[in-house]
DNA sequence: TTGTAAGCGTTATCAA
DNA sequence: TTGATAACGCTTACAA
């Protein structure tokens, strides 16, 4: 290995130099810095990441936290950890991957050794203990998503608000009055716990409402199974529907397949739109359902640099941003049927 | 921060007595390492990475690196990550993710500034230019996956010699004769450039010939609609087929929909039995894929257990280990159609 | 603008 | 069985 010691033998410098030419932390002469980069460069320098980080006491690790049990949009979470990755490594950064469960006690234990300068938090609930954990622990961190009471915090989460506005307002701009939702249990989870799940709802139904529409909702598991069974369910108790929004990737393929065994055509008699999903899974399905897709790129890109910024004391305010979800076509959504919806829109007002 | 020094003065020891204690590295009297590891409990030490790493010249960090241009299953990537990073974990190691490309250059230059110890390399190609550039640079490695000749070399990799045996006779047992193969284009990459497919078609080949069948094999690009495109060309070009094995996590869902669309029945009229993918995809499908389901977490375990073995010199030997594919339930296979079965035999022989 | 030298928190060698 | 102490490779006052 070339330390920097060698570089400055041979450059006849002192390590100082080399170190203040190379950070860019000091003045240096245009000739000494030209002897300097000549060493490095005939030495093949490369400067040790351990030596740089106990010295500076910053690692320039950041990690990413996210549940083992993994349960949602694998599409999704791919694109995440690759951008979240890419990212960190064009600002100089690395990062770890850290397999949590969602007990307390297992952040501060990994943050406690100092090796990662800051956390990034996957897959926060409405009342996360892990926030707590962290802030307690004094580990600077930035959340994938909002806790329910989020304003001190950095985070970067999906609009779900207005990506739901945009949801109804698709359907609606076709013609369709009779909307139902359908979204995901997340196991035992409580509905109000997961913030996905709670805040589209809320939107959905403010946003029904707004337009002098009734809102209605369905849950079922995250599979497809579940979701064939949801299409009788949802038919049975609301005949009248013609347009589904459903936020569930892995029931979607499932309810597709369940309307159409119940005779339903996609989209000539029943339109189905997919939220918060990725691109790959609508693609499974078919037709190809139209779907908001989860910015999970953005995402990852923009966690990274928030708690960078934050690390590197240049946010100059909190960063706290939502990310629209993005429709992309696919041809399971049209407009409403034009001889049924009269006699629906009765039976529902 | 509590370091060592702190815990050594609580503790009325020497620096060197604390770090024998927490090492096992030296013998240390029962009563001294009492007294040690009170003083550590009481002032909450946690030994620091960094200064370990420095002192020891070892990280305990190994690299996880993937092609950033995902193209492949991501259900079973996503696995594989989990349990790799809970692996490295579980053995004392932390796992960092390295995004590049599949060019060469890139992996020297992260290695070279000594913050892994070894790394781990997915979607490895028969002739990787990566493998030669990591041995070169002297960096410790794994592969997930296997160059042409890796006897040299420590892989886990996915048998899929033996999986594409397994899927042969799971279908000849239910009476198909007439079986077909669907693998995948990956990109431009040349069939024979990557081992998953090459292996497999070969295997696929020798096993149907060893039983006295004709062999046939179909390629399609990894997408739904190319396996719809895929299914009309393969009943168009061998009518008389009754299974199908799909190597082609992507196109499987179109490819059901395409035979469903071409009159045909799963698993009445036609079996399809999905290889090297996973439950979830298959699950997406209706119905269910019958599935040999990438073994993710093994590999993932498998992996960092190899690379780990051989950064502490513990390996005996070179490993090298290949995992089968695991059959699991799914309504997609089935006996061979009865009337037909003969004449189409017939058609082929 | 450059150099000297004191850390950073461990490990590990050599003596005691 | 324990203790001094010199690394490990770099950053960063402080001096020159």
């Amino acid at each position: 290995m070339v330390t920097m010691q060698d570089v400055a033998r041979h450059a006849n410098v002192s390590i100082a130099t080399v170190s203040f030419t190379i950070n860019n932390t000091k003045p240096v002469s245009a000739r000494t810095r030209e002897k300097v980069e000549a060493a490095m460069r005939e030495l093949g320098f490369r400067r040790n990441a351990v030596g740089r980080a106990l010295a500076s006491k910053r690692t320039r690790i950041i990690a990413l936290l996210f549940p083992a049990l993994q349960h949602s949009m694998s599409g999704t979470v791919i694109q995440f950890f690759t951008s979240a990755a890419a990212t960190a490594r064009e600002l100089g950064y690395n990062l770890v991957l850290w397999p949590i469960s969602n007990e307390a006690g297992q952040a501060t234990e990994l943050t406690a050794n100092g090796l990662v300068d800051g956390v990034l938090l996957m897959e926060v609930e409405l009342d996360d203990p892990r926030v707590q954990e962290l802030q307690e622990s004094g580990t600077p961190f930035a959340l994938i998503g909002r806790t329910r009471a989020p304003e001190e915090l950095t985070y970067v989460d999906i609009n779900f608000e207005e990506t739901l506005v945009a949801a109804v307002q698709h359907l609606t701009a076709l013609g369709h009055r009779n909307i139902a939702l359908l979204d995901d249990a997340i196991g035992s989870r409580s509905l109000a716990a997961f913030g996905p799940v709670s805040r589209s709802r809320d939107s959905f139904e403010a946003e029904m409402r707004r337009q002098d529409l009734v809102p209605t909702a369905f849950t079922c598991e995250a599979n497809p199974a579940a979701g064939k069974a949801a299409a009788a369910e949802i038919l049975a108790a609301y005949p009248g529907v013609t347009a589904l929004i459903v936020q569930n990737e892995q029931a979607a393929p499932g309810l597709a397949s369940g309307l159409r065994r119940a005779g339903r055509r996609i989209p000539q008699d029943l339109s189905v739109l997919s939220v918060a999903s990725s691109a790959e899974m609508a693609a499974m399905v078919d037709p190809e359902l139209t779907v908001l897709t989860s910015p999970g790129h953005e995402l990852g890109r923009m966690g990274v640099a928030a708690l960078i910024d934050q690390l590197e004391g240049r946010a100059t305010s909190l960063r706290q941003e939502l990310v629209m979800c993005r429709l992309e076509g696919g041809g399971s959504t049209g407009p409403v049927p034009a001889q049924e919806g009269p006699a629906q829109e009765e039976a529902v007002e």
